[in-house]
DNA sequence: GTTAATTAGTTAGCATAGCTAACTATATTT
DNA sequence: AAATATAGTTAGCTATGCTAACTAATTAAC
C-alpha cells in the first residue's frame, strides 16, 4: 500500500488522474477568476504579484521562470501592473536589469484577492469533512511538485 | 481527527489551501498547455470537445454552462472547433436550437491530447511516491466537488 | 581597447479566451 | 396578433499566451 516508487502505473489510473487535475485546474480558474475580476486584476497578474510579495523583488527574466512565461508575456504582464500601480520597477547596477518589486498598494490587493479566495474557499467548505480539505492541501502540494518535474 | 462536518477553519490554513489550490492550478494548466498546443488546439476548445466526447451531444447553451463560460464565448469556441473539424453542429426540431457533437476526428484528437498528457504525468510520477498519487485522485475529486459548491 | 557575442527587456503581430451589450430569428405566452 | 422569452451570433473590449525581430547594455575575445 505504501511502496515507495511505482515505476509504472496502470494506464486507465493515470488517465483518469491526468484527466482529473486538467479539469479540476480549468474550472477552479475559471470560478475564481470571477472573485479576481472585481479586483480589475486577471489571473496572470495576480500570480505574478503573488511571487512578488511573498518571494521578494526580482528581475523580469526571473519573475518569468518562475511563472513559467515568456519575458514578452512578462513584460505584458509586468505593464499592467505598473499601470494599476501594484509593482514599481527600480534600477539597478546593470542597467539592463531591473528590479521588480510590490507597492504596498500591491500588498493590499493580494491579501484582498486573497480574503475574496478563501472567502469562497471557507463558504464551499462548510459540508466538506477535514479528511477532504486534508487531502486537498496534499495534493495541491503534490500538484506543485508534479508541474516542477514536468518543467 | 476524522470528524465530519468542519463548520470553521483556521484562517491561516485556509488562506494556504486557497494560495495553494489557485497557484497549483495556474501552472499545472501552464504547463499542460504547451503540450495541448502541438494538437493546434487551445484549453479551452480541448475542455469542450472533452465534454461532448464523453457526456454526449448537447446545446450550445448546455455546453456553456458546463464549462462556465458564457454563450457567446461558448460560441466562439464551437466556432474554432468547427474550424477544426471536431465537432459538428445537428439541426434539431427547434430552429434556435443546435445539437453539438464531436466527430469521429475530434474524438481521436482527444484520445491524443489525453495521450500526451498522460504520458508527461507519468514520467513525472516516476519518483513519486503512491500515497501521493492517491492524495492528487483524492484532491482533483475534491476540486472538483469544491467548484460545484462555488459556482 | 575595439569588436563580437551574449543578455535583458521591449515592440509588433498573431491567436485564444473571457466579458457585456446589442442584435436576429424562432418559440411561447397572453 | 402582439408581447415576451429563448437560442445563438456579432461587435468590441481586455487579458494572456506565443515567436520573431529589435534596442541597449554587458561581457568575452582578440
Amino acid at each position: 500500500m505504501a511502496k515507495r516508487n511505482s515505476k509504472i502505473l496502470p494506464g486507465a489510473e493515470a488517465y483518469r488522474i491526468a484527466d482529473l487535475l486538467h479539469s479540476a485546474a480549468i474550472h477552479l480558474l475559471r470560478t475564481v477568476r470571477a472573485q479576481d475580476r472585481s479586483a480589475g486584476i486577471g489571473p496572470a497578474q495576480l500570480s505574478a504579484l503573488s511571487v512578488l510579495v511573498f518571494g521578494g523583488p526580482r528581475s523580469l527574466k526571473e519573475l518569468a521562470e518562475a511563472e513559467q512565461v515568456r519575458p514578452p508575456t512578462m513584460s505584458r504582464i509586468v505593464v499592467g501592473l505598473e499601470r494599476a500601480r501594484l509593482v514599481r520597477r527600480k534600477v539597478t547596477d546593470d542597467k539592463r536589469r531591473m528590479l521588480l518589486e510590490a507597492t504596498a498598494r500591491g500588498v493590499k490587493i493580494l491579501q484582498e484577492g486573497r480574503r475574496k479566495r478563501v472567502e469562497m474557499l471557507v463558504r464551499a467548505l462548510q459540508e466538506v469533512s477535514e479528511d477532504e480539505l486534508r487531502a486537498a492541501a496534499t495534493a495541491a502540494e503534490f500538484m506543485r511538485k508534479l508541474v516542477g518535474k514536468l518543467s
